[in-house]
RNA sequence: GGGCCGGUGGCGGAAUGGCAGACGCGGCGGACUUAAAAUCCGCUGGGGAAACCCGUGUGGGUUCGACUCCCACCCGGCCCACCA
């Protein structure tokens, strides 16, 4: 009776064997070329998920991979410690954070293990260990010192679950929710400390150092969001000088009136008095709404007019200034220029106001229209538009005319010859002209616009009621389309400007600004500096003391750690405990040795993230985050594997906090990680993301326990592309378990005629061909995280040696050689079983530090192939014929096929595609 | 509203200009068994008796040849969204 495939006993054999054995843990060793392989490290939830497997399994085996073909790898896991988790389990269940989080700790590690993943646990980082955590506030001061850490006053995302600010990046979704609770959140001010990441906007954008996925890269490229543009100083009629931020300078003669933020400071200096009550009263409904239900924000356009006139520097127009809540503090200099004929926002706001809209930028799509209702235009107006080629379309006497481009000029003749004395005809689109019996009057300023306002109200009651020409054009649906466009195009109505092509308006306008000195070039980004305070106790403290007499103190280096205080009390009271640790919070000042305070947030648990990679390298280094000798051989991180949810959070932090590092002299290199790979995520098996609510979570441990780690880790490689990530199949995993069994069950089950009779040449042969096919395919899908195709080859593989193992083939030199590789190539992928099975075939001690074959060509190489023969694209026939034939005896071998012959049918035919190694096409059209 | 990614048998997927559906799940038939499970063997996109025809979200196009490239649309997912 042969012995039957156990995983649960050989796994844990060999998984405590390689530990005794030190098997995994990794030195430097320069006469070997080193690789980084880093997967993002679990937070110590309690229980490992199936969703960190399948970030960790594949993982491993691409690492183990990367080791087998000779580099010195480094594959190290940590704990991402401290965080919100465990702070809310100490208020509700009475455990300390620190308890909770080690025991989590203990039994992930066991399942960590139990996945039989290499990781060189020597090397182990828990990050809410003050040996850890005090790095986070050696750099922080460092940041201090190089102004990148920063205190201020201002408005931030509060979320009120949490208790506790959050970052910008943290705030996500329509709704603007927590990012961890899913809390919408509401805004307050409150002091907080900073990391200025902008400093480094336009080095994060530069990603040719880094071969990182486009999807990510093009997320943290939207997320800074770099616009070019102008800024241009407006004065009001006090003097004051207002200062805009506008890509579209080539419509600066086009503003007609301003906006500021409700938060502008020149808002209360600016405001009229009969105007205050009525803006102190938005300002504060500004600040309110944002407070209360973000849910109601409605998206229509409000604000108020604060009773004062701005000048436009271009033109001297006088302009009304608003304030909005449109337009954000936080972005540009908070005030921008109302241009509302090409700007949507302003088109919509100018509309509600009754603010007039005045064109400055022609159409480049020609788009011009005229409508002439009925009794407005002469006899013969129709037969004369005919007449000229411009059509028309007539309803109840009305016209409603779409003029060809060529043609408005002729149009504006026509249109004055038959527009009747009581009425007018208008042009819009690309001409902006009012049509009188007595005159054509060109509508290209704000004083032209009141003239023709005021005679189209005297000609015609029914329009008295509009403010300006837009909203009364704007009534008319079938103008809509021409009245508004934010394309790029000629300059109108712009002064000495007005002809300038739309690929030069912007710069030109831009330039001339400059040298009248009332604007100049100007960048902004919409990334904000990373807020990194939070008002929780289960994080870095901040290393910062404040002083009444000496202000401002960082903690000297030399106490460092600030450590966290164990017998703080844990209250529901949403508050921090530190805020009521008497003894945590009175401290000597260190410069003047009075009584002061210590700061009492603690840091953002992404700043642990930052550079945990690098601590990997000496975790318990007292000098140092990390020892430079380690740095110069391991570093860079060659590969990193995680999800893509952390584009514009971890991912973008730690690039901002490798370029710090850099230039507070730690690391001398720009970019911390040179490679990444997003993996997919796994679902249900009713492919809805798991969820406790769905009760569709896989539980790892369970399978473990029924199949073996080395079933569950196949399996999830197996599913589909890794990028992918897809469907938990519970019936599924029971392919890769019968895979698994026939393996063993190939290797391990003597046959009982072993050794009878000859085998044949050629069966050697193919056996030879196929190993190392195999080998080709499985190295080449691995190198490349094509795990799925890679067990694919080694099931038909498998298959391939199930039947052969019948035959004489079976305890040949090249059955073996076809054994020694098949466990060769799935020990990265199924560690355990390939172990075992290596060890029992008799083969030395351990199959993970066995080199990692290397595939002959010649003997991989096919000496025949199935040539298709095509007629007219379509298959017709195939043969097998030998690689090396010719061009011509592959025409001939097609040409010579019964099935083609009945379909080329005695025809000659007009073209013969020969695609070598492959087919002939028989084209007879 | 903008951007990105995807859509192939009953299911997960393979093939990314050249035999569509590798590999696996499921299903059907058979062997073994008193029986079942497990295992093994065979079949398995649809239509048709067959020759063949149809078939990769839909409609066009390029090509000797398109799942693959181009255009438009539909559906699904993700990200961003008053960013001047």
């Amino acid at each position: 009776m042969v012995e039957k495939y156990n995983p649960q006993a050989i796994e844990a054999r060999w998984q405590k064997k390689w530990a005794e054995d030190k098997l995994y843990e990794v030195h430097e060793d320069p006469s070997r070329p080193k690789f980084y392989f880093l997967t993002m490290y679990p937070y110590p939830s309690g229980d490992l998920h199936i969703g960190h497997w399948y970030a960790m399994a594949p993982s491993d085996a691409a690492a183990r991979h990367r080791r087998m073909k000779g580099y010195n790898v480094l594959f190290p896991i940590g704990f991402d410690a401290f965080g919100l988790p465990a702070e809310n389990a100490a208020i509700k269940h009475g455990i300390h954070p620190w308890t909770w989080t080690y025991r989590n700790i203990e039994n992930m590690r066991r399942q960590l293990r139990a996945m039989g993943a290499m990781f060189d646990w020597s090397r182990e980082v828990i990050t809410s260990d003050p040996e850890y955590y005090k790095w986070n506030q050696w750099f922080f001061l460092k940041f201090y010192e190089m102004g990148l850490a920063y205190r201020t006053y201002a408005p931030v995302d509060w979320c009120p679950n949490c208790n506790t600010t959050l970052a910008r990046e943290q705030v996500v979704g329509e709704n603007r929710e927590c990012e961890r609770c899913g809390t919408p959140v509401i805004r307050k001010d409150l002091n907080q400390w900073l990391f200025k990441i902008t400093k480094y906007a336009d080095e994060l954008l530069d990603f040719s150092k880094i071969d990182w996925p486009e999807r990510v890269k093009t997320m943290q490229t939207n997320w800074i969001g770099r616009s070019e543009g102008a800024e241009i100083v407006f004065k009001s009629e006090q003097g004051d000088d207002i200062i805009v931020f506008t890509t579209r300078a080539d419509t600066v003669f086009g503003a007609t009136f301003m906006v500021l933020a409700p938060e502008h400071p020149l808002v209360q200096k600016l405001t009229s008095d009969d105007q205050r009550a009525q803006v102190d009263a938005y300002v504060q409904q500004a600040s309110r709404e944002t407070e209360i239900d973000r849910l109601a924000v409605t998206k229509e356009k409000t604000g108020v007019f604060i009773g004062a006139y701005a000048v436009n520097p271009v033109n001297d127009v006088r302009i009304p200034i608003y304030i909005a809540d449109y337009v954000l503090m936080q972005y540009g200099t908070g005030a921008i220029m109302g241009v509302p004929a090409h700007d949507w926002r302003d088109f919509v706001f100018a509309l509600k106001y009754g603010l007039p809209i005045l064109p400055v930028i022609d159409r480049p799509d020609g788009l011009t229209k005229s409508f002439a209702p009925s009794g407005t235009m002469n006899e013969g107006f129709a037969d004369a538009l005919q007449a000229e080629g411009i059509p028309f379309d007539e309803r109840e006497g009305s016209r409603y005319i779409t003029i060809p481009p060529e043609k408005v000029n002729r149009y504006v003749q026509l249109a004055q010859r038959f527009v009747r004395q009581d009425a007018w005809n208008e042009v819009v689109g690309t001409r902006w002209v009012f049509i009188f019996h007595d005159g054509v009057w060109e509508w290209d300023s704000l004083e032209s616009e009141q003239r023709i306002l005021d005679r189209c109200k005297k000609l015609e009651p029914g329009v008295r009621d509009k403010r300006t020409l837009m909203e009364m054009l704007w009534s008319l649906e079938f103008y809509r389309d021409a009245l508004y466009h934010d394309a790029y195009g000629t300059m109108i109505h712009s002064g000495e400007f007005t002809g300038t092509p739309g690929d030069v308006a912007r710069q030109r306008v831009a330039e001339w600004l400059a040298e009248k000195g009332i604007g100049k070039p100007a960048v902004t980004y919409r990334l904000r500096d990373w807020l990194i305070s939070r008002q929780r106790y289960w994080g870095t403290p901040i290393p910062i003391i404040y002083c009444p007499a000496c202000g401002t103190v960082p903690v000297p280096y030399e106490d460092l750690p600030v450590v966290l205080p164990e017998d703080a009390q844990f209250l529901p009271t949403g508050e921090s405990p530190l805020k009521y640790h008497e003894g945590f919070r009175n401290v000597a000042c260190p410069r003047c040795g009075g009584p002061a305070e210590r700061e009492l947030d603690t840091m953002d648990t992404f700043v642990d993230s930052s550079w945990y990679q690098y601590r990997y390298l000496s975790p318990h280094d007292d000098h140092a985050p990390f020892d430079p000798d380690q740095g110069r051989y391991w570093l860079p991180v060659d590969q990193y594997t995680g999800g893509i949810e952390h584009a514009t959070m971890h991912l973008l932090y730690t690039r901002f906090f490798h370029k710090a590092m850099r230039d507070i002299g730690v690391v001398d290199f720009d970019e911390p990680m040179t490679r990444l790979f997003n993996q997919g995520i796994i679902l249900g098996e009713d492919s809805e993301k798991m969820s406790k609510s769905r009760g569709n979570v896989v539980s790892p441990d369970d399978y473990v326990n029924a199949v073996g780690a080395d079933a569950v880790r196949a399996y999830l490689m197996f599913i589909g592309p890794w990028s992918e990530g897809g469907p938990w199949s519970s019936r599924g995993i029971d392919g890769v378990v019968r895979f698994l069994n026939r393996v063993w069950n190939l290797v391990v089950a003597e046959r009982e005629d072993q050794g009878a009779g000859d085998y044949r040449p050629a069966d050697i042969t193919a056996l030879r061909r196929l190993t190392h096919q195999t080998i080709k395919r499985v190295s080449e899908d691995l190198e490349n995280f094509r795990f799925n195709t890679a067990i694919a080859a080694l099931m038909e593989f498998n298959n391939v040696l199930v039947k052969a193992k019948e035959t004489r083939v079976y305890g040949t030199v090249a059955w073996e050689e076809a054994i020694e590789n098949l466990l060769l190539l799935l020990a990265p992928i199924c560690p355990h079983i390939a172990e075992e099975l290596w060890m029992r075939t008799g083969r030395p001690y351990s199959i993970h530090q066995q080199t990692w074959p290397v595939w002959d060509a010649a003997i991989a190489a096919e000496d025949t192939f199935t040539l298709v023969i095509q007629v007219n694209g379509r298959v017709r026939d195939k043969v097998d014929v030998p690689v090396s034939i010719t061009e011509d005896d592959a025409k001939a071998v097609a040409l010579a096929s019964e099935n083609v012959r009945r379909y080329v049918d005695g025809q000659k035919p007009t073209r013969i595609v020969y695609v070598p190694g492959r087919l002939v096409n028989i084209v007879v059209r």
